[in-house]
DNA sequence: TAAATAATTTAGACTTGTCTAAAAATATTA
DNA sequence: TAATATTTTTAGACAAGTCTAAATTATTTA
């Protein structure tokens, strides 16, 4: 059995651990989960103690197969309230991570697999990140953060990587929500900038701290 | 701010002060929600100093009207949920009572709003229970306990008070549910047992450890 | 490579909710 | 009404999760 808060720093430990190979450390953790480190050590020996991490002491922590599975039902819980939360009560995408941050905990395997058939297998949640299988398994699609890009051409707005209200109203009030397509028009080597074109010829500039935060997928 | 411990105290207190005018004692609470009575005497005093509901040591509590007003809050979501697991989700009357439990502490009144919404206003849940409203008015339909009837004469069973599942089951499996009609054909003086038939003629004995526990309105 | 700085862990304390066993109050019964 | 039985409360302890401040360990920098 793990207990929610468990399953928060699990889920926080498996997406800091996702991209880079190494160790996650203490105070990546407490950062991102608002806490102190102290707290960290703590509950990091607990999951150190159940399998759920691997941990040498003044050198961060490993995610083990077993702890990503347990993270990635939990993540897959996540996203699958996020749809229902948007598609059936009509909640706006800047408004559903709060709510399916409760409603991840609730333990039930059979409720999971209900929802999933309610809402009809959904691929995706409100922000384009990918719901995991049953068995955990991610369906990466290909999708590259729009700051990595090195050549112009037409993209499509696949997913977010900051879930912030404020982040989300911003995009939204700019034209940029999931699947929208537009062209990259200009790349500005010095601020790493670049200006974008929707093809209702609305242009917009884009700043490197907002692009490092959306994935896109080329388009046609 | 109510903890979800503190929730479930106080919808437990409220359950045991329906229909009884006198003070809800400890070991009633403790029975419950099966804690010990040392439990329910700390938790008093909290909820006592939260004013949710009137202390005096050795003479039980009495909820108050602030107490009320969360408990119905907690009641409503509850059944609001056991709505949308049996009819979006599918699950069987006596399988949504204990995730009801979990979902109920997700506190947000806008998902509840929208809850409600989405499952079209409705008025009872699966049990035949009335939904609050969100004034945290109970609407009574006039349902009174089946072994409570002095006269034969055609019913509706409109609710049960004895939500787990092996009596749900056992109700179901004699043809019980919310909805059935039948008439009362016998009525035993003795162990106040009772023979009901039923529409299509089929005939079952009804002990009182039963009827005590089935809500019935008159038929026609 | 030794001192200074930064990160991490430990120590000790606090809160919430729980328990068992003992003490106190209430209720029962003879 | 006085002894007995029952219920309730208190006392003291524990587990989970958190914190601040002090002690360690690792990393930088000179
Ligand atoms: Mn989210
Ligand atoms: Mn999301
Ligand atoms: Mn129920
Ligand atoms: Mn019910």
């Amino acid at each position: 059995m793990t207990t929610s808060t468990e399953e928060n720093y699990l889920k926080a430990i498996y997406h800091l651990s996702t991209g880079n190979q190494n160790s996650v450390l203490t105070s990546a953790i407490a950062g991102s989960l608002s806490t102190s480190s102290a707290s960290v050590t703590d509950m990091i020996k607990k999951l150190s103690e159940k399998n759920m991490v691997e941990y040498e002491r003044y050198h961060g922590v490993r995610i083990t197969r077993k702890g990503e599975k347990v993270a990635l039902s939990i993540i897959r819980r996540h996203r699958l309230w996020e749809v229902f939360l948007m598609d059936k009560l009509k909640f706006k995408w800047d408004e559903v991570h709060d709510l399916a941050e409760e409603l991840e905990h609730v333990s039930s395997d059979e409720l999971t697999k209900r929802l999933d058939a309610f809402l009809g297998f959904p691929k995706f949640d409100p922000h384009g990140d990918p719901i995991p299988d049953t068995n955990g398994k991610v369906h990466s699609n290909g999708q590259v953060l729009l700051s990595e890009i090195t050549k112009k051409g037409k993209y499509i707005l696949s997913g977010v990587n900051d879930h912030s209200p404020s982040f989300l109203q911003y995009l939204e009030k700019k034209g940029l929500i999931p699947g929208s397509t537009f062209s990259i028009v200009e790349m500005d080597e010095f601020d790493n900038s670049m200006q974008i074109i929707f093809s209702n010829k609305k242009s917009i500039f884009i700043s490197k701290e907002v692009s490092k935060n959306l994935l896109v997928r080329s388009h046609e």
